[in-house]
Formats: C-alpha cells, sequence, structure tokens
DNA sequence: CATTATCGCTTAAACGATTAATCAATCTTG
DNA sequence: CAAGATTGATTAATCGTTTAAGCGATAATG
C-alpha cells in the first residue's frame, strides 16, 4: 500500500545482502557472484530502483550534468544544436543545464560560472564571437570554426563555403555579393574564405556586412540589393539563411526573379529554406554529428579526470574535429543571367 | 598556495566556530547573533564560497533543478522560450535541464521520465499538441492554450486571434483565409476562435489546414493562395510566422504583391518576422512573461510542498493564468483591395 | 599438511549540507 | 532570589551512494 521509493538498503533489505554488494553488482564493480548479481539486477528493475544522483553526486564528485553555454539563445541555430546535444549527452547518461548568456555582454562568464555553481561536470559553449574561452575550471569543449585556435569541434565552414563558391561558379556566376552580419566571427570569415575560393580566381566578389549597414541605417534596413544587382552582379551568396531569406524577400519586392534573375544562397539549412517559394540553395550543417563529436569528446574528458579532482589543468580535450558541411541545392540558386542581360533591368 | 575549495567545515575552521552555526547564519534560518553571522557572511564571500549542490540535495530531497519538456526542440518558438524560462529559473535560483522528446511518439513521457530519475523538482511541459501531462510525480507547470483543461498557464490566443481579426476587418477585409498547421493544437485552434470572432460576422472565412495538404500532395507543396485571391480572398491569416513567410513568398513569386493585392498575417513574432520585406504583422508572443508566470507557479507549488515527501497528490498548481498578446502591424497588412478590383487579377 | 591466494560478501567510513535535540549561560519574573 | 524563559552556540544524526578495508571459507600451492 505504500510503495517507498527504492533506495539501496531496501534492495539490500529485500534480498537479505548488505547495500555494498548490491552496489557492487549493479555498477559490477566489485566481487559479485554472478547468480547473486543476476538476482539482484532482477529485484532492482523490478521494483523500479533507480540510483539518487544526490547521492552518487556527493560521494562521487560527479554530477552526471552537463552545461551548455550559446552566446545568444535567440540564434535560430540553437533548437538544432541543443536537441543534437541533449540527445547525445542522454545517451551517454548525462543530463543537460541550459546556461544563458542573456544578451548581456559579459554574460558568457557569469553563465559559466552559474553553471560551475551547479556542479556541471563539464560544458559545451558556442563562444561569443570574438571571445576566447578562458581557463575555466571544468572540461570544455567549444564548438566554433576550425580556424578558431584551441581544441574545438566544428563543422568545416570554410568547405562548406568552397563548396557552395564552387557551385555558383559552376552557373557561370562571376559577380557574386557576399552579405554577412560581422567580420568579428570566426565562422562567417572561414565561410568567406570558402567561398572566394570556391568562386575562382576568375570571379569578382564585394562583402557587405550588415552590422556596419544597420549601425548607419538603423536595424532592418534595406541591404541595396536592388542596385548591386543592376551593377551586374548576378548572385547573392550569404552567409546565413536569415540573410538570404533577407536578401530573397528584398529582391522580390523589387521584381527581381529568384532565380532568374539573381541567385540567392544561404547557410545552416534553417527551418524556413525549405518552404519558402523559392526553396533557399543553402549549406546544412549536421548539428548531429558536431554535438556528438563535442559530446563523446567532453565525456572522454570527464571521465579522464583520476578520482576527486577538478580538471587539473582547465581545459582538457581530445582532437580538435571537422564535419563536412553539405551542399543542398534548392530552387534559388540557378544559372547566371548573360552580360548581355546585364546592368539592363527590365 | 593550495585554495581548497571551501566548504562548511573549512569556513567553520576558519572561525572557530561549528558548521552548523555556519550553515544557520548563511541560511538565516538558525539563532546566530547578528554581529557572528555577519562575521560569517563576509568571510564565506571573500573565500568564495558555493554550497555544494550535491551535498544540499542529498539533504533536503530537492535538487534545485527543474526540467524543461518541450514536444518538438525544433520548434523555432523553442528559443524564446527556452530562454525566458533559464532567466526566470536562475532569478529563483533553479537550473533548468532540457528535456527533448526526440522526435518519437512517445518521446514526452520518456523525456519526463528521464527528468524525475535525474531528480527535478518540477517541470514546465508545453505539451504535444492533443496529449495531456497525466499524473506525474512532480509539480508541473504546463504552457498550453487557455481552452487546455487543467492548471495551464499561456498567452491569450484567442485574444490574439480576436485582435488580428479586428485589424483585419478595420482594414476592409471581409473575405479572409485562414492558414493552419494542424487543427489538432489547441493553440491553434484557439488563434482560429478568436480570428473568427475579430472578423466579425459580416466575414466570409475559409480554413486551410497544412497537414492534410501535404498528406496529399508532398511537403513543402504550394499551398494554391494565388486561386484563393483570385477567388477574392483579400487577406490570408495564418496561424504561425513559418506559414506567413510560406505564403508570403509563394505569393511574391506569383506576382501578387503583399499587402497591394493581399494582405498576409502571422503568429508569435519569431525572428524573421522583422526582416522580411515587407514585414510581416504579427502578434508578438511575450514569452518572457509566460515563462515568468509558469516558474513562479511551479517553484511556489514546490516550497510548498511539507518537507521531503514527493508531492502529495501529483500535479500541483497555482491558479490558472493568461497573458495577452501584442498586436505588432508591419508591413505585410494593408487596405483590402475594393471588391471593384477583385476577381481580375492582373 | 601447513601456508597463501582467491572468492564472496560485509563493515564502516566517507562525501557536504541541514536540522532536531541539547546545553550552558544570561535574562525575566513572581 | 530561586525557578523558568530566552539566547547563542554545539553535538550528532541523517540523506543515499561508493569504496577501501576486513574477514571467513574454500581452493590452490609447495
Amino acid at each position: 500500500m505504500k510503495p517507498e521509493k527504492p533506495k539501496l538498503a531496501l534492495l539490500a533489505g529485500a534480498l537479505g545482502v548488505s547495500v555494498a554488494t548490491v552496489s557492487n553488482a549493479l555498477s559490477g564493480k566489485g566481487r559479485v557472484s554472478p547468480e547473486l548479481a543476476e538476482r539482484i539486477r532482477a529485484k532492482a528493475d523490478m521494483l523500479g530502483y533507480v540510483p539518487s544522483v544526490a547521492g552518487r553526486a556527493l560521494r562521487t564528485g560527479r554530477s552526471g550534468v552537463i552545461g551548455l553555454v550559446l552566446p545568444d539563445i535567440g540564434n535560430p541555430l540553437f533548437p538544432q544544436i541543443a536537441q543534437a546535444i541533449e540527445q547525445a549527452a542522454s545517451m551517454r547518461g548525462y543530463g543537460v543545464l541550459i546556461g544563458d548568456s542573456r544578451g548581456e555582454v559579459d554574460g558568457q562568464t557569469q553563465a559559466i560560472a552559474r553553471l560551475i555553481d551547479r556542479g556541471v561536470d563539464g560544458m559545451v559553449v558556442i563562444p561569443r564571437r570574438g571571445t576566447r574561452v578562458s581557463d575555466i575550471g571544468c572540461p570544455v569543449a567549444v564548438i566554433d570554426s576550425p580556424s578558431t585556435p584551441g581544441n574545438t569541434v566544428s563543422a568545416d565552414h570554410w568547405d562548406g563555403g568552397r563548396q557552395m563558391g564552387a557551385h555558383l561558379a559552376s552557373l557561370g556566376h562571376r559577380r557574386v555579393l557576399l552579405v554577412g552580419t560581422s567580420p568579428l566571427s570566426n565562422v562567417q570569415a572561414d565561410r568567406i574564405g570558402g567561398l572566394k575560393e570556391g568562386l575562382g580566381d576568375g570571379s569578382i566578389t564585394e562583402t557587405v556586412w550588415i552590422e556596419k549597414l544597420e549601425a548607419n541605417l538603423g536595424p532592418g534596413c534595406p541591404l541595396g540589393l536592388v542596385a548591386r544587382v543592376a551593377q551586374g552582379f548576378t548572385a547573392i551568396a550569404t552567409l546565413s539563411d536569415l540573410t538570404a531569406l533577407r536578401a530573397l524577400t528584398e529582391l522580390q519586392v523589387a521584381g527581381i526573379a529568384v532565380p532568374a534573375a539573381a541567385s540567392v544562397t544561404g547557410f545552416d539549412d534553417l527551418v524556413w529554406a525549405s518552404v519558402v517559394t523559392p526553396g533557399i540553395t543553402t549549406m546544412r550543417l549536421n548539428a548531429t554529428e558536431v554535438a556528438q563529436l563535442a559530446v563523446t569528446a567532453l565525456t572522454q574528458a570527464i571521465e579522464a579526470i583520476p578520482r576527486g579532482e577538478l580538471s587539473p589543468l582547465g581545459t582538457v580535450m581530445a582532437a580538435r574535429e571537422c564535419v563536412p558541411m553539405q551542399l543542398v541545392i534548392r530552387q534559388s540558386s540557378g544559372p547566371a543571367v548573360q552580360p548581355s542581360d546585364q546592368g539592363q533591368p527590365s
């Protein structure tokens, strides 16, 4: 009538053995006869025994929880990453605690501190652009761009750019406008580099940074793409699907058909890329794999720590990894308009 | 040279008092002379003392962590909610553990179970549409629509719909196409109801459910809006900004100017609503306030539980609350085209 | 056969915080 | 002024788990 919440002592009592034996049997660590171990395990999941996280954490000094810190949770990429991290983590028996920077300047540092106070065993950090994750007191896996110094896991943004550049080049685009938000982002810098490489030497590119534009014209200002197209740019290669969306609609209302009159490409394959008309050609970021690598590296680092001590030298991480991005061709990219058509927008 | 991690015993030793006194001083519970208490507090934050979550959790039976469960983390609304919840929670000293349904059918139940096993004190759940959150073993705050039975916190989706309907009506729209994804969603049902009310009796509406459409025509299929406009519909009122985006671009490529030839409205004020051209008129969901209410109710329920026992009767919650939505007028909605213009798309 | 190993399990000591119970001293009060 | 109330601190038990150390009994060894 009163099904007590099963703890080790209860199991031990029910089977007439000591708690230590039960613990050993369930963890498979000590020396327990196979038959007894089996009986114990049976009883355990018959009673639905679940070890108390608190008790274990107190004794072992590890909480079984990792933190997830993002510069800006509002980032449209967040859901994908969060989901993938959570999945990878829970597969390894870890929980995921949210660390939010709250948009404040040094929110990242504060968020990290809060997580440490909560006793996380380690954390995955996607650093605010420009910032480095300094030596905190626990293992950290950083997700950023491969060109970030330090041990990081990331998508191969450069190669992604290269693929996209090659795609556009193969469609005959020679004058391409590159549109990003901030030059301080390692990720965006990589993508730009790759794009230029992929487009090849025969191409002319120009780069527009939205942050700078908006500093003058106010947030949400037009990007002036119509004029650019008139100047002969046949493709707008953006560094994010959000920007691509902005570009796409800006061109559409001006009556410039995409991709007939100009191509538009994005990055990351966010939700809307596939539902708008025309569908946005983009580079898919395999968040699952990135997360898997990051979490694997992180948990390994965590479990490699001897016993009871904090991470000895701060950040400990497995080798840097890099996962490829995948080109997703939709309808927003098409053959370049011929030179004869240029300069005379109807 | 070796700054040991401060625990109660260390503080006690340094001040020549007992750990109990230190504990009492810091928690303000027992009886400690004001001067001693002050000295202790000073020493505490001079040494940077942070109570061990594990120790406290073990003793008190509460972890100081709440779970956040969403049907689909991929939901574009997720970032806002997650951020707001995290903020509200950490203000009350709680951490937030992610619970992901993984898109599986009964993922929600599994996610909840995992969170409970991790020892959360309570959880905020945004239920998968159609499902009810049954009696789990801890306090729960549900975020859904007000028409959901049970104790819930939510935005006033109905009134949001009403406001939007009134807005469109005031612009002269009489034939309005309603576009949603699934009729099973309480939220969407409310919004539809509100829209019809707001539009008034003089209006003719028709509802399109994307899920059904895609079941026949495949995912990402056109919504057939061009034909609808030709039939005399002057406004497309969607139940989500994602759908609004889909509608907007579909019309744009067909050469139907928004809002000159047809208005489009959305819901939720997601990131892209403000960056596309034309900006999408939408209803802003005040995630911060909803989160605040949910977390407040939840933590109160948690802290109301006597001592050491699980929630006695399962779900305990404060009164149902409802926060208003806010109309954000942008450029995608405008005066209805006159009847004389109807039926003859140029 | 006497001595060690090995096996299978138990004892008991942590981990760090909270809190009821206790106790000595000081303060009220009739 | 003696008996009780109050104050300010301490003692010790407890939460549930892990794990080093201990201890008979059986098996291996010279």
